[in-house]
DNA sequence: ATACTACGGGG
DNA sequence: CAGTACGTAGTAT
């Protein structure tokens, strides 16, 4: 038995041939082993006279093996032939090689990573023993005392905080006079500071290392002040250094050897929250506020004559690793879990989205079986797919308005089994050997009732494993045992849950519209199903949409009544549904507004909200929209009281139009994503920047801008707005402002509850005045 | 109408 | 061995 726990892993290259290496813990520590009997290949597939293709691909310079090899591809067995080169680079390249013969139909299974491909082939489950492992888990984070937005080249990080599983708590800064608390060592220089980073990390021999958005801000940070001491950020294994990669729009931090798992990618995925700052997240897990302070004291305590105000930085700083550390050890198990589940390590795991993680546990489940992987769709099918929105969902409009005791059901688990029993796969679909005689989806498919489908296949074992473990969870006692029970039943729930959606999801390799619309179409008997019941049962249905259903039930008051009727309700509908589908009970709002389709904000009985659709909680919304649409928010919900939340909105539009708003309230920040000459398109921050730099200001990638929309006599928003140094109180555009962002922050929410924007902006219910 | 660009987290 | 997440919204064209 294997008493090492795979990390991570990846390849060097050696005398011209790939050698994977993988990064262990054993029982004395970290330890890298090599594998050099590994070759890459890929699968052609032929037209016709597979031996003369074989023979022309065997004649391609850097191809070492063509051989014929048989696979399942849909319901078939077919040949192909596999094509074995010598360094994984080549793959791109031969694979268009091979394309271009004559008698080659395409190529398959030419797009996956070689050390994820040995991952698969060898049949290495990453992670397992993680637990027995006792994995050292270290957080980090930094501070940097910068005015306005920190810039790698100017600003140096002043601060490092660290606090790790074996209990160590560390602080190192530079620069200040003050010794700040016995957890802070004073280093001479940044570059000490950093050293001493480097130096714990790996004296203690870390496993793995975290910290909340540390892929696209700290590590970032780290790496080009690094290159700009003439240093090298090597907190990986034998001194690896930190290889930061683009991961889609975003960036990601691989640390070799010791994997880095940041925690925000992860609690998006995770939990469903609002927002996703630190404190967030930290108070939702722990229901207690962490230590917090606003940015611009960063830099007024560091350079505080006040050894006190010093020291409070400091324990903010050691805060934000601390709760860091105790959120990642809360849900690494998890991570470690769908790591297994997936076999992917669990740098990748950690970010991927839900349709990835299906993807990867499929691919891994098609090759044990010899069953031939899908090509990922072009470019051209992509779009197609997008254009090709399938219908069935369900939804039920919600009834506009304010409602009180809310009870929230959540019946995403019916999916599943409908997969399941009615066989629902991209190969099963409309068999010809059931044609006439099998049972029509709703959607008019049928799915074959004489052979079990792949996917249905792979879910099932999903479920069972699932079930398996509920059942030992029932009987286990030991505290720590059912804790990791529960984490692994989490994650089959989560890929089990993931699977309706994989089959819509554009980007998949098994994309199946017919079986996604088959399983809306069934779902919606079932869902259409409990609705009525729950009218029976005196409820109303306020609103749904695909896999939850909002419910109140008009005739209690008493919430204690209305739990009791609710639990009551599910119980008998979970008695008539098959074993593995469950009405889920999600939760129970005081009191929520319900818009549109997808637009919705609800308050919990800890009074924290939940908006759905309305949000302008981002950096390119002025204050002034974002406080208002807070403020209508908290009178509707809290006060339940819709002519204080329009006297908040005609109060704002009077002030705006008196020309009396700071211009701090009206401030929009937009970065400033390439550089001038890259855009095609240029918004207002671009023309903003274009007419600073006229003056004098200067602006590069990266820069965030804050600008304000001038009045003027030209419609164009671009052509009005200004850098807010070159704009003086009062000078704001009062219209851009009222129409542009207070009223539609707010109107979506009040013209569900009648109100009109006429009246917001002062001009009278125009009905009403045009009676007179 | 369509294309382009930006948002999140972090200091 | 791939790739610019993801879903949505505002402004420009």
């Amino acid at each position: 038995m294997r008493t090492e726990c795979l990390l991570d892993g990846d390849y060097i290259t050696r005398d011209d041939r790939p050698v994977i290496r993988l990064y262990l813990k054993g029982e004395s520590g970290s330890k890298t082993q090599e594998v050099s009997d590994f070759h890459p290949y890929f699968y052609a597939v032929p037209k016709d006279g597979i031996d003369e293709l074989s023979k022309s691909i065997s004649g391609l310079e850097g191809v070492e093996k063509a051989e014929k090899i048989t696979l399942i591809e849909g319901w078939d067995k077919k040949q192909f032939i596999r094509v074995q080169v010598r360094h994984p680079t080549q793959v791109a390249d031969l694979r268009e090689k091979v394309l271009m013969l004559q008698g080659c139909a395409g190529y398959l299974e030419a797009d996956i990573p070689f050390f994820r491909r040995y991952v698969t082939d060898s049949g290495i489950v990453p992670m397992q023993g993680a637990e027995a492992a006792n994995l050292i888990v270290a957080a980090i984070d930094c501070e940097i005392s910068a005015k306005g937005e920190p810039d790698a080249q100017r600003d140096p990080i002043h601060m490092i905080s660290y606090a790790d599983s074996k209990g160590l708590e560390r602080v190192w800064f530079w620069g200040s006079k003050h010794p700040g608390p016995e957890y802070a060592i004073k280093c001479e220089d940044e570059r000490q500071m950093i050293d001493a980073l480097i130096r714990t990390v790996s004296e203690r021999d870390i496993n793995i290392l975290t910290g909340y958005n540390t892929d696209n801000f700290d590590f970032p940070y780290f790496d080009a002040r690094c290159e700009k001491l003439g240093i090298t950020l090597e907190l990986g294994i034998s001194k690896a250094k930190v290889k930061l990669e683009r991961r889609g729009m975003n960036m990601g931090a691989r640390v070799p050897g010791r994997p880095h798992i940041d925690m925000y990618p992860v609690c998006r995925q995770v939990f469903n929250l609002p927002r996703y700052q630190l404190e967030d997240v930290y108070e939702h897990l722990f229901n207690e506020r962490k230590a917090d302070i606003k940015v611009k004291q960063i830099r007024q305590f560091y350079e505080s004559q006040d050894p006190k105000e010093f020291e409070s930085l400091c324990i903010y700083s050691l805060s934000d690793a601390v709760s860091t550390l105790k959120i990642a050890l809360k849900m690494l198990p998890l991570m470690y879990e769908l790591s297994r589940v997936i076999r992917q390590p669990v740098y990748e795991t950690s970010r991927m989205g839900s349709g990835q993680r299906v993807e990867c546990l499929l691919m891994e489940q098609a090759h044990s079986r010899g069953i031939i992987v899908p090509n990922r769709p072009s470019d051209a099918e992509f779009t197609k797919r997008d254009n090709s929105k399938y219908e069935g969902a369900f939804v039920v409009d919600p009834v506009r308005g304010i409602h009180d005791n809310i009870i929230l059901f959540d019946f995403r688990s019916l999916y599943p089994s409908i997969i399941i029993s009615h066989n629902i796969d991209p190969a099963s679909l409309d068999c010809a050997c059931c044609r006439d005689t099998a049972h029509k989806a709703p959607n008019g498919h049928h799915f074959c009732e004489k052979r079990r489908g792949f996917i249905p296949e792979v879910l099932e074992k999903v479920i069972e494993k699932r079930l398996e473990i509920k059942k030992r969870l029932k009987n286990e006692q030991d505290a720590e045992k059912r804790h990791m029970l529960d984490v692994s039943q989490q994650a089959m729930k989560l890929l089990a849950n993931s699977m309706y959606g994989y089959y819509g999801f554009q980007r998949a390799r098994w994309y199946c519209r017919q079986c996604a619309e088959a399983i809306a179409g069934f779902g919606r008997v079932y869902i259409q199903r409990t609705i009525e019941a729950a009218k029976k049962a005196g409820f109303s249905v306020i609103y749904g949409d695909t896999d939850s259903v909002y419910l109140t039930l008009a005739d209690l008051t008493d919430k204690k009544k209305i739990m009791e009727a609710a639990f009551s309700f599910q119980k008998k509908i979970n008695e008539s549904l098959p074993d593995a589908m469950d009405l889920e009970f999600e939760g129970f709002y005081p009191r929520g507004v319900f818009i549109t389709k997808k637009r919705y904000a609800l308050i919990g009985e800890d009074d924290k909200l939940t908006v759905k659709g309305l949000e302008t909680r981002r950096r390119d919304w002025c204050d002034a929209a974002k406080n208002t649409q807070q403020k209508v928010l908290d009178a509707l919900l809290k006060d339940r009281d819709p002519d204080k939340a329009a006297q908040i909105v005609k109060d704002m539009v009077n002030l705006i139009r008196a020309g009396d708003m700071p211009l701090n309230m009206l401030a929009i920040n937009t970065q400033m994503t390439r550089s001038l000459g890259g855009y095609v398109s240029e918004g207002p921050h671009i023309a903003a920047v274009r007419k600073a730099m006229r003056r004098g200001l200067e602006f590069k990638r990266g820069d965030i801008v804050t600008y304000i929309v001038k009045k003027g006599n030209t419609h164009s928003i671009g052509e009005r707005a200004f850098v807010i140094d070159h704009v003086s109180e009062g000078e704001y555009d009062p219209e851009y402002y009222i129409n542009n962002q207070v009223l539609p922050a707010v109107m979506r929410i009040l013209e569900a509850l009648g109100f009109q924007e006429d009246e917001m902006k002062g001009l009278g219910r125009q009905t009403t005045l045009g009676g007179w």
